[in-house]
DNA sequence: AAAAGAATTGACCATTTGGTCAGTTTATAC
DNA sequence: GTATAAACTGACCAAATGGTCAATTCTTTT
């Protein structure tokens, strides 16, 4: 995944750069970077061009001599971030036990979504919008890599490891809640008091709702 | 709720027109369902008045003519939405029984994820911006009616009825999940196979999940 | 240290976009 | 039917924005 061919709409069209200044990779960083704050926060239209060079700390002709335009700068930021973020979904180890392997992609999520809510963000703002630029992507990539852990999934729950549910719909429930974190943090901020042990409340009744549910056990 | 005095930011500036011409209502009812369709599209800032004319059937600068400007439009919008979208909210019966009570909310929330799914979008997008228009109402209103509900739910786990959670957090997962299905369709479309069966099977897997958990029973 | 190339920028341009306005058409009141 | 108000529109404007470019400064190479 680190260095997937990319299925982003246009990302890096044979660009493989035969060399690449000191200063160039430095400034395409921080360009990358800022660019993620700045996208994270107001969506792809939302965000100027000069915002972006603001944040970097640089002219926005400089910011246009490293990017041939703004949206190169969205697809590299979107490449930048894609396999980070996909991270914890190839963390699933089939021999492990269920409830283990499922709790430590749950957790590793929600700590992502504390840790970088700009990068859910990011994809929630690409997502809404229709998923231009990675749908291609998710139709294939992630696709591939969600029915086999859906498959997993579905052999658990054939062996009576676990109820019977969707797996599909179960990744979905804890992308879902998991994301809901970074992504409507406006939200829980206005509906929430104590906002440091958000995520450790979050954490504790995640799951127990994903592995014991609402009802108590009736003796 | 549905002539609440609105905490939307600036809506309604001592605006009760004395006197609203037929054609007045009309075309007002008009651009606001128009606009629905365009925001939740694009987001505020992706959305131009052209377009939201455009899809009006009107001209941009007769709509210019029934609303003093785009940010009167989308103000109008959420308002509009609003009352509709916290329905459900007010229907839970604290003497009812708790598993009924809770998952008819749910229930209500997933089908209104599949039949108003731009309403869903327009506040995603507006809570992801930061709530910059709704954040007044998030903190007064709705969090009245949620601490409400949460009092309820915690009644219910202190009589036993139902296993400890944070009921806030509870509220949470339900919005997150139910909400998913409209926010992110596009990433669920190109995910499933048989999207006609996608809301069932969601509802199906959600109630598993949210009342008995991933963990069979051990006998 | 000087030549060559890379990095940086202010000024500028074309397009988009929110909003205005003078003037025309349509509906309503009498 | 005619006067009055409401509804409507094309043309226009100013500001914002993505992007270009010639000219200048800074690095690197030899």
């Amino acid at each position: 995944m680190t260095k997937a061919k990319s299925a982003i709409k246009n990302a890096d069209p044979g660009n493989t750069k035969p060399s690449a200044t000191r200063i160039q990779k430095q400034n395409r960083q921080i360009i990358v970077e800022a660019a993620l704050l700045v996208f994270s926060d107001y969506g792809y239209r939302g965000s100027t061009v000069a915002q972006i060079a603001d944040a970097a700390n640089m002219s926005k002709a400089n910011l246009l001599y490293y990017f041939d335009s703004k949206q190169a700068v969205y697809l590299s930021v979107l490449e930048y971030t894609l396999s980070e973020w996909l991270q914890p979904l190839s963390e699933m180890n089939p021999d492990g036990d269920p409830a283990d392997e499922i709790w430590r992609y749950a957790k590793a999520k929600l700590a992502m979504s504390k840790s970088k809510p700009e990068a859910s963000r990011l994809f929630a703002n690409e997502i809404l919008q229709g998923a231009p630029m990675i749908g291609e992507f998710l139709q294939t990539d992630l696709r591939v890599l969600l029915d086999d852990r859906c498959k997993v999934i579905q052999q658990w729950i054939d062996q009576g490891k676990l109820n019977s549910v969707s797996p599909l719909h179960l990744m979905f429930f804890i992308w879902a809640t998991t994301q809901h974190y970074a992504d409507f943090s406006a939200q829980t901020a206005f509906l929430t008091d104590n906002t440091d042990t958000l995520f450790d409340d979050a954490e504790s009744s995640l799951k127990t709702l994903l592995f014991n549910g609402l009802l108590p056990l009736k003796s």
